[in-house]
DNA sequence: ATGAAAGCGCTAACAG
DNA sequence: CTGTTAGCGCTTTCAT
């Protein structure tokens, strides 16, 4: 910039000015620096205006696996609403591990990111109040934070269990199993008390060994309903925790001669062609919802804390539909 | 930093050399440092440590739109690969808009990102040379880059889109129907080129209506698919140009009572319960390989730009294995 | 082993 | 309308 004001024959902040549109110089000056920094190939260092004006211009986005087709749309969304307050996004995966949330957050919070969304791995965060007692802007996604009070955007999963699991016993089904990620994971230990709550509504007790919580892994998930479908009074229906174990239940349904109904929590591509009733929630607007809150916030507006919840829609294509078997 | 120093009554070097674990403090003057820095809460303003050191530990992956479920998985493998590294990913889509995609990759290298990767959308990419020359390493990944030289790291496109259209002959079709995206991409272009090829190898003519490249948005898709299969002599198979083609395809195929062959250009979620033949290509190899080049340059390895082209595998499930009907 | 001073590239606050 | 000065928070250089 030095060199673009040198060549221009004109003083350091003129060409500034001229770079940031700000009004204040003549046409003629104007073109001068315009043809300096052509010339020179000049760029303007944000680094070095960043560390001037305080913000950057850029917010983190902390979730589990960008991989994942649930995190995809929800981050595009976030990025969507970024770009139209000209922010970028930085994002990074947490493996689901909460050391590694935790050292994702504290980087971005280094760079001075302006606001953080985070997707939480861990369930204890208060090693984040100084940080947003500094001024960095935070909103909680699918999960709430733990231990600190936060803005949080989630989905019904209590209403949206409860209502898959009673669309199974309204087609008759009395011996339902439940499959899902561990129970520490919010969106876990929510689905799971919805799934019994409406068994209790319907007056249904539950046997334990048709409940199964752990990893989403394919061989764990395989394993819990081969368990569940070989045991003498087998499970007629399944309520799947999330789209990664309902992928794995259709799988071994399949191959599977016995007719077994199935509710899964998450749209999955493609489930319309296979006839799978899910539990629709829409991460797109949960993205945009947290993103749309968090520049508000960024914005000055001050409130309290709140917890916002979106619908979930149950969308009945089949496989949720078949009467028990037996 | 100024403060903690004051707080622990030593120099402004002494608690930098503490933050960055450098050599030649006492453990009694760093213990006391330590302690500031905790007391004070402080953290190091990484924007003023980049504006000193010039690297900011962070590179910029700009893809098509990150809600596609092959760009997910390829952004995970960059981010992994740039955390292997130190470094953190800022991504941004371009939603294949050529100006976005500039203004964009512009962003990034005004906040001096150390490297980029680069999905293309746009055929030109002369805007970047001043970029590289100043020292942005560049990668691009799944299309070349336009009218430059530089780092790129593709799939097999022409490759693997001829033996997709030479399992169908194979399997004893002739009328072949190719449906892919605008031709200005170079994917699509390389697609049709390999069908192209696997025709003429068979001495296979093609008739112009059995090809149709443009948006693939549904409706455009769904025109196309409808109009080649009420042709007099209707095709008995096609060849989708990419997922989002593929996916609509098997719907429309889904609700048509006549078998028509198919084979679909990049994996999907749950095809092999669909029994969708499809040609894979393997989009996390395809983000590590770009990053790990990445790196390499940015490590100072300084060779001659390079093209990488990673194979396709064609996996048979069924949908393209499919006799000709009639 | 420690610290003082200079400066990375920019912008805010004042002059002129 | 334009330029000068100071300083954002850190690292580097060179003394001590």
């Amino acid at each position: 910039m030095k060199d673009v004001a040198a060549r221009a024959g004109v003083g350091l902040k003129t060409v500034s000015r001229v770079v940031n549109a700000e009004p204040g110089v003549t046409p003629d000056t104007e073109r001068r620096v315009q043809e300096a920094i052509e010339s020179l190939g000049f760029r303007r260092n944000d680094s070095a205006r960043v560390l001037r004006k305080g913000r950057t211009a850029s917010i983190g986005l902390v979730l589990e696996d960008l991989a994942d087709p649930f995190y995809g749309p929800l981050s595009r969304a976030v990025e969507e609403v970024a770009r139209a307050h000209g922010a970028l996004l930085i994002n990074g995966s947490s493996a689901e591990d909460p050391g590694r949330e935790q050292e994702l957050v504290l980087a971005l919070c280094a760079r001075r990111v302006d606001g953080l969304i985070v997707i939480p791995a861990g369930d204890d965060h208060r090693y984040l109040e100084p940080e947003i007692k500094a001024g960095v802007a935070t909103v909680f996604v699918d999960r709430p934070a733990g231990r600190i009070e936060a803005d949080a955007v989630l989905s019904d999963s209590f209403g949206g269990a409860r209502s898959g699991a009673a669309h199974l016993i309204a087609h008759g089904h009395r011996r339902i199993a439940f499959i899902g990620d561990q129970p520490r994971i919010h969106t876990a230990a929510e689905r799971l008390r919805g799934y019994r709550a409406a068994m209790a509504d319907a007056g249904l007790a539950i046997d334990d060994s048709w409940v199964s919580l752990g990893s989403t892994a394919p061989e764990r998930v395989r394993d819990a309903v081969a368990a569940m479908l070989a045991a003498p009074e087998p499970v007629t229906a399944i309520l799947a925790g999330n789209n990664r174990v309902t992928v794995t239940v259709v799988r071994h349904l399949a191959a599977c001669e016995r007719p077994v109904a199935l509710v899964g929590f998450d749209d999955i591509e493609l489930a319309d062609l296979l006839g799978i009733t899910v539990i629709a929630q829409d991460a797109a607007a949960l993205g945009r919802t947290a993103a749309e809150r968090l520049f508000r916030r960024l914005d000055g507006v001050s409130e309290a804390p709140r917890q916002v919840t979106l619908d979930t829609a149950l969308i009945p294509r089949g496989s949720g539909e078949i009467p028990p078997a037996g």
